[in-house]
DNA sequence: GGCCTTAACCTGTGATCACGATTGCGAACG
DNA sequence: CGTTCGCAATCGTGATCACAGGTTAAGGCC
């Protein structure tokens, strides 16, 4: 188990790379939480050194921030570079959003509607999990469709970024997220009828809702969110900021 | 000289990261090109381990690619990827320059100025490395005024991209790259002037017309930079395809 | 009793080693 | 002379170890 991939077998810094990103695209990870080399490896029954691979990816992603120390944490983010990454998405997700709408098929306009009732089915479960990673799904369906193998990594990047936060969403929401698949259907209808202006502004209005919930103007759920770890890191007791 | 940056002094896989990311922007390695962990630990005197650590993040940016047996090369690309890098440039530069423009302080003009008149001054030197580092200056002052902390990092992953690509440029215009000054100076006047979207026009124009060369459909050029690596990894007579 | 000091622990960094897959060069064969 | 086979040098991967800076918490001193 040391050599290059044998043959099926994904190294390992690869899988831990794999496994972190998801977790931080799915808001499982908190902003502000330090992740410790020995830690990780512990938790994945590898080295300390292809953690530290994985990590240093995750890094030049903006998934994860250097510490003057040298530790690596979730970064923290206050609300202007929330309202930039908003501005970044409105941009970026729009054009593919467009490029999709002129090359989308009809396969996988059908898969997209697949993934819509996948949705709809698990609103109300237990917990927003599954409904973040369906949202994930559903958003870059429609973005691989746009045919730019540059584009699409961009984009992902954007997403590792306010991840993190992406839970709020959930959390303030509650049973209203389930309004999101009502702009998700929006969309598709743009993308049935090939109409790239309308499918562009159906995903910024999407968009827009998700991260106007960050913007609200409410930080107290920021706090509430972040405020505990840090909270607990600076050593003093456990109450709401 | 083991534990972390002691007080100044940056960390080996840092100063690696740094100079295998300026040297690929500024067009110093080709396409193809296979980056081996033991010679590159050589050439920086340290040990594989840090050079392994660089080339991560840079695999992360897209500024190199890891091949199936898992050695890292520069990567190759077709005219269609590089029509896609160049249509991402104009999105993501082009809105970076509109909030230049609007952003744009005093200081940053003359300093912006300033590097125009170095890019002039170094016109007709012996190679076109530096100019290279003068127009990558140049385009960084402006997308950096944008005050967009989201945005810089993703242009500067697509200039790593099409880095080894760069140097076809100046070597097939030669002089008439000088002519590139004159689409830098346009910029500079609508930043001073503050028109988001004549500034925006101008940088598009500047990248449409570096871009195009590469695309220009006269494939041979861009054979004779990458091919000679690539057909001397096959084993094939070094003569032009 | 409060504050400062000090020692032990934990952190990331970097070098070295072992292992197996890959690559490339040379020889032997067609 | 061209092709193919095989061996040897080289590659990336991953574990382990040593080291130094940073943090924390306990213990001693004022």
């Amino acid at each position: 188990m040391t050599g290059p991939r044998a043959a099926q077998t994904l190294p390992a810094y690869r899988r831990v790379f794999d496994a972190l990103r998801a977790e931080l695209m799915d808001g499982r990870y908190r902003p502000g939480d330090v992740l410790t080399l020995r830690r990780l490896a512990a938790d994945h029954r590898v080295s300390p050194m292809p953690v530290r691979e994985a990590l240093r990816q995750l890094i030049a992603e903006r998934a994860l921030t250097v510490r003057p120390s040298g530790s690596v944490m979730v970064p923290e983010m206050d609300l202007a570079r929330l309202a930039d990454l908003k501005q970044a998405r409105l941009l970026l997700e729009g054009r593919a959003t467009e490029l999709a709408a002129l090359a989308m098929s009809k396969e996988r306009l059908k898969a997209l509607r697949q993934t819509l009732k996948r949705s709809e089915a698990t609103r109300g479960d237990d917990g927003a999990l599954p409904n973040l990673t369906q949202n994930r799904v559903f958003h870059f369906q429609i973005y691989r469709a746009a045919g730019s193998d540059v584009l699409v990594p961009l984009i992902e990047s954007l997403w590792l970024q306010f991840g993190p936060y992406l839970r709020i969403v959930t959390q303030r929401v509650g049973t209203a997220w389930g309004t999101g698949d009502q702009y998700h259907r929006k969309v598709i209808e743009a993308l049935t009828e090939r109409r790239p202006a309308a499918a562009r502004r159906a995903i910024e209005r999407d968009i827009s809702r998700a991260m106007d919930i960050l913007l609200d103007g409410r930080p107290s759920d920021i706090a509430a969110w972040i405020g505990l770890d840090r909270l607990r890191r600076q050593g003093l007791p456990a109450q709401t900021a």
